[in-house]
RNA sequence: GCACCCUUAGCUCAGUGGUAGAGCGCUUCGUUGACAUCGAAGAGGUCGUAAGUUCGAUCCUUACAGGGUGCACCA
């Protein structure tokens, strides 16, 4: 039956008047919702969505992980498997804790002044709007994933899983509340794990002191006060004389007695091969003081003053404090030279404040054991990532892992079900809520005010929001195919699922890893907002169409190399979605009175083009399998200008003004049908608006006819 | 310090053991019913440097140079 031209395709195509649309169809049919697929969707297909952070709207890194899950997704679905992707929002504990501070830093308030319940309730407020919105914004990018199973970090359900976790840990013995150095942030009041630190380039002064008997260089002689013993390098012929014996050191407020210990950490070649140890404000000190059993003693305390065991100097902050202190030993005579020193400091990686290293109860995670696990999954292949140099670099980062600090000091986030004894300091998990009483002392137990470290609760995403461990999703979907995200965030999120994964379930949370890259400007720089250059996937869709985004993103972007987007490149694929709008025209003008049903007699000549058709299909497909998606769409994107519209549709023309329904003709109408539909499904993944749009021109509006779950072409 | 990655056309990047590719940009021409959001033609690279393997290297190996990233407790 010959059909007509709708009047909507004989207009320009306008991708802001019909994506929505085109969305609200999508998801009214149902489909993104495995269950509601039809018979032959079988064997299940997952991803699990990276949850973006519910504290503001989507930037370009995040619209990048949404079309390459899409694409994959809607690729298996086309190819009829049960697709599942689940979507997901973020509290993201310290990162939105961090903006809302920034908000009330504006309105000239602080968190340090607010009741922690009203705090809460407010980010809460905050992250829920937050969260509307950004739900907006994936659906605007075409994310086809299922709704119905959306979760939120701090659903019950998932801080259960989280709590069940913590207390196998604890049953376990992989968990401890231990007295150790951490990484404090004086500004953000928080200690922050290793990973949550940087490392910054910075000169400091190294200071000579002469130190009884010695001379030690420092470049922290404010921590003078809290130092308990001085170390040296036990085959040193310098001191060995000295190993064990007790030492007289002048101070600028008195005399102290330090011991003297040999330990193999210190290095003879560097300053004076003598080591002052303040266990309480250096790691490595705590190190060598835990190997000798000396004391600690606290001198700076969280704001990053010196304390009044510092006497005069008490109350001032650190650097004032150090050049004090320095001025006072050159008066003393004890200040021997000063050099210029390069070296490496953490930082606090979201404010660049320097850390402090204190020393404080938390929670602490023996990951060693976890990570032995999850580096066997890695190298028995059960876990597989696209690029192989990011094995290396798991590996790495694995075989050097400590125990990971979960305690974190601000108000959002996950609670931590424990009681802590106010006497002598111990903790213990405690879920029900129902310890009172210390059983170590008998002191009185109150609750841990601390939250998780984010990655905590993240790291156990997979399976929480499956609904581990009855829920039948679990069983059907668990473990998961594809896990994308960016390679930013391998250690502290991609590494966690995998150790937290394989302890809880015994399986893997995912069979395969692939990271993508940062988005970077036109000129490879890096997108921030002081530099003005951050383009935002949302002014860029309302400009030239999802599809032409979702392609800009997809081409030229290989996996975990950093991509250049420019808006040039976004509006050259605008010009291939029009292109697309037009093909789709004239073939569907010029083949009217093709009877669809019926295939007519094809001419040779036509044949070689529909076999060249399907190689197409076959490359474009094993691209897909290979996770090459930028060949995949710069493949069909070469074919669909440069092969069907510069040379077929031009040849056809002639044949199809000459035919007027002669055996040719209908070979060519059905060649370019043909041709037309198949290139439609094949783009479907890449440029999923423009392609439904032209297929409901000749499908109708029966959502079983949607181009979403039509069969992906066969090779 | 260690590890990893990158260096190909003006820009951003693909790619292959056998005389170099895309997009954008540039030049010239074109108002023909799919499309000027277009079409036709074209300019433009000794594939970072040096050596090695090979019949043959942009692609493999090594060294070097430049750029980037990750990790690391040297006071």
């Amino acid at each position: 039956m010959p059909q007509e031209i709708p009047e909507k395709l004989l207009k320009p195509y306008d991708p802001k008047k019909v994506e929505g649309e085109i969305y609200k169809r999508w998801e009214k049919s149902g489909f993104f919702n495995p269950d509601n697929l039809p018979e032959r969707h079988k064997t299940p297909y997952t991803i699990i969505m990276p949850p973006p952070n519910a504290n503001g709207p989507l930037h370009a890194g995040h619209a990048v992980f949404v079309t390459i899950e899409d694409l994959l997704i809607r690729y298996k679905r086309m190819q009829g498997f049960k697709t599942l992707w689940v979507p997901g929002a973020d509290h993201a504990g310290f990162e939105t804790q961090i903006v809302y501070e920034k908000k009330l830093e504006k309105e000239g308030r602080s968190r340090f002044k607010m009741d922690p319940e009203e705090l809460r309730r407010e980010i809460m407020e905050f992250t829920l709007s937050n969260k509307k919105f950004m739900e907006g914004q994936l659906r605007s990018l075409g994310a086809s994933c299922d709704w119905s199973r959306e979760k939120f970090t701090l659903d019950p359900d998932i801080r259960n899983v989280v709590y069940q976790t913590f207390k196998k840990l604890s049953d376990d013995g992989l968990l401890y509340r231990g007295k150790r150095i951490v990484n404090w942030c004086t500004k953000h009041q928080t200690s922050l794990s290793d990973l949550e630190t940087n490392s910054v380039e910075k000169t400091d002064k190294l200071y000579y002191i002469s130190y009884g008997p010695f001379a030690i260089a420092t470049v922290r002689p404010e921590t003078i006060f809290g130092d308990v013993a001085v170390a040296v390098h036990p085959e040193d012929s310098r001191y060995k004389k000295f190993i064990g014996k007790e030492i007289e050191v002048k101070t600028p407020i008195g005399t102290m007695k330090l011991k003297v210990v040999g330990d193999k950490g210190v290095d003879m070649e560097f300053g004076t091969g003598a080591l002052k140890i303040t266990p309480a404000h250096d790691k490595n000190d705590f190190e060598i003081a835990a190997r000798h059993d000396l004391p600690h003693v606290e001198v700076i305390d969280k704001y990053g003053r010196l304390n009044e065991k510092t006497g005069k100097y008490a109350g001032m902050k650190i650097l004032p404090a150090r050049e004090a202190v320095a001025e006072d030993l050159e008066k003393m005579g004890a200040l021997e030279k000063v050099e210029d020193y390069t070296h490496e400091i953490p930082t606090c990686y979201k404010c660049s404040t320097v850390i402090e290293p204190r020393i404080m109860r938390q929670w602490f995670v023996k990951i060693k054991p976890l990570a032995q696990e999850a580096m066997r999954a890695v190298r028995e292949r059960k876990i597989v990532f696209v690029s192989k140099r990011f094995e290396k670099t798991f590996f790495h980062w694995m075989e050097n892992i400590e125990d990971w600090n979960i305690s974190r000091q601000i108000v959002w986030g996950i609670p931590i079900p424990a009681k802590l004894c106010t006497s002598c300091g111990e903790g213990i998990v405690d879920i029900e809520d129902k310890v009172k009483i210390c059983l170590k002392c008998g002191g009185e137990m109150k609750k841990d005010t601390d939250t998780f470290d984010t990655w905590f609760s993240s790291g156990q995403w997979p399976f929480a929001v499956l609904g581990y461990p009855e829920n039948n999703d679990f069983k059907t979907y668990y473990p998961t195919d594809v896990m994308e995200t960016g390679a930013d965030i391998l250690f502290f999120w991609v590494a966690r699922m995998i150790m937290l994964g394989i302890y809880r379930t015994g399986d893997v949370p995912f069979r395969t890893v692939y990271l993508h890259g940062l988005v970077r400007d036109k000129h490879g720089q890096k997108m921030s907002k002081s530099k003005g250059n951050v383009s935002s996937p949302m002014e860029m869709t309302e400009k030239y169409g999802t599809d032409a985004l979702r392609m800009a993103l997809i081409i030229g972007n290989t996996p975990g190399s950093d991509m250049a987007l420019s808006e040039e490149k976004i509006r050259g694929y605008k010009h291939f979605t029009n292109k697309i709008w037009n093909i789709s025209r004239f073939v569907l003008s010029n083949t009217e009175n093709l009877r669809a049903d019926k295939e007519p007699e094809i001419t040779d000549k036509d044949r070689v083009l529909l076999q060249e058709l399907s190689e197409l299909a076959k490359e474009v497909t094993n691209h897909i399998e290979c996770y090459k998606f930028y060949m995949a769409g710069e493949k069909i994107y070469h074919y669909v200008w440069h092969t069907f519209a510069d040379v077929i549709i031009e040849e056809s023309k002639q044949r199809l003004k000459e035919g007027g329904g002669s055996a040719d003709s209908m070979s060519c109408m059905w060649m370019l049908r043909e041709i037309l539909t198949t290139t439609l499904k094949l783009l479907h993944p890449f440029m999923p608006f423009v392609t439904e749009e032209v297929w409901s021109m000749t499908h109708g509006k029966d959502p079983k006819q949607l181009l979403l779950i039509q069969q992906w072409p066969k090779i």
